[in-house]
DNA sequence: AATTACTGGTATGTATACATTCTGCGAAGC
DNA sequence: GCTTCGCAGAATGTATACATACCAGTAATT
């Protein structure tokens, strides 16, 4: 639990949104100001900024009366929420080709491929490089569009570590599989940015969704395997029974 | 200012709202809690409540080092944003039509658009009572999704004044204009209900996301009018100069 | 002259006492 | 037996005093 020159809201914040995800608080768990107080020897006042700012990034919900409950998150959410940013992907990409891309960010996004290339092709692969890697290429995808307004519900849907680009790929046992994967996302990777830049809206609308699709078979693949084996699926901690 | 028996945090929610919908504070205006307690006559606590939330509803932006700044909407975030409702709402109907929406939902449906019928063909058009059925119809789309996730998210877009599928209609001067508009839209949402009906899954997206687009031609034509003529549209109200 | 360090003011952050409201349980009344 | 009233407690809502952090303006030092 980092303590360094963060004010006590941060704290709380953290440490809370730790516990979710973490699935340390089960989905329907109300919180209670007083009680995390009380535990985390932090006033009710930043407890309640930190409750707030959970609410407003998805993982809360306000009660009826007042207060929050931890929000819970079915198997068919967890599909939902990454179709949708296949959705929004499939969007931000149609966007970038009919506005047309910054030939700044396209070249810049040539260079990430190139660099993902360049991991993907190792025998021992830095999982830790390739996420930021994709990341950083799905924020270019998502600079492209010019939409503010689509950038900032990407960026909400993707907050989720369940719906984000890199979830459940540092899941994978057999280094085949997991090099296959990587391989035929980076085609896509491909396939979308040159979609965009020869301006075939369509083509890169369809091309997103279907990225995001690997995703979600992902996903259902890990699901479809023995209980014990999704212990160690972080993104999936905080499922609900 | 209503003040019934409202708690200083909705009372200061409500004043907010009204006052950057309404325009009177334009974007990129800083909140300072105390200038508000003092002006509002309401302590900091609540006041700081209230400016969570509009966080929370995105029409608040939180500052670097704290704070809070009023968001501030161009045209061309109008514009993106309904098209985005297009995109979501035509996701919506196409999960209703992959899914097979429920048959309640549907009869619902079908009622709601005869009542519209009767609405808009009467002489003196109740722009209220089809404001209120139009809402009612495209919750019964959300719903027909069957998608918790989807649902929510098309609920945080429609709830920016300029991005609710009624926005716009109670500008149109002329009557015959109006008249011609809602006969066309009437004529998608029939359109859509059959392709939900068929289990026609491409065809109600298509449909879905061009029916926004009717909401899109609106603002541009509002938009291309005198200057004059605008300022009657409280929607826009916000937007940036 | 440029840079830095001080300082006053102003902003948000925090703690806490007090107010209010809600809820669940139990007893009284129908 | 069921409903309703009311009470107790526990929860959130509110006010406010105090702490801290940040910024700008100014003066001192290099």
């Amino acid at each position: 639990m980092p303590d360094g020159s963060l004010t006590q809201t941060q704290k709380a914040l953290i440490t809370l949104r730790q516990r979710i995800l973490g699935g340390a608080l089960s989905g329907g768990t109300r919180l209670f100001e007083v009680a995390l107080a009380d535990e985390l020897q932090i006033s009710r006042t930043p407890i309640r900024a930190a409750l707030s700012r959970l609410a407003e990034e998805g993982l809360l919900e306000r009660g009826k009366g007042g207060g929050f409950v931890v929000r819970s998150f079915a198997l068919a959410d967890v599909v939902d929420t990454i179709d949708l940013r296949g959705v929004l992907e499939g969007t931000a990409a149609r966007y970038a080709a009919e506005r047309g891309a910054p030939a700044a960010a396209l070249a810049k996004a040539q260079l990430v491929l190139r660099d993902i290339d360049r991991v993907i092709c190792q025998q021992v692969i830095d999982m830790e490089a390739y996420s930021a890697l994709n990341t950083v290429f799905h924020g270019l995808l998502a600079d492209m569009a010019q939409s503010p307004t689509l950038a900032r519900e990407l960026a909400r849907i993707t907050a989720l570590p369940f719906a984000s680009p890199s979830a459940f790929l540092e899941d994978h046992e057999r280094l085949e599989t997991l090099q296959r994967i990587l391989t035929v996302a980076q085609a896509q990777h491909r396939a979308i940015l040159d979609a965009i830049a020869n301006r075939e809206s369509g083509r890169a609308e369809s091309l997103a969704r279907e990225h995001a699709r690997a995703a979600r078979r992902n996903v259902e693949f890990l699901l479809s395997q023995e209980a014990a084996l999704r212990e160690g699926v972080s993104s999936l901690a905080l499922l609900a029974e």
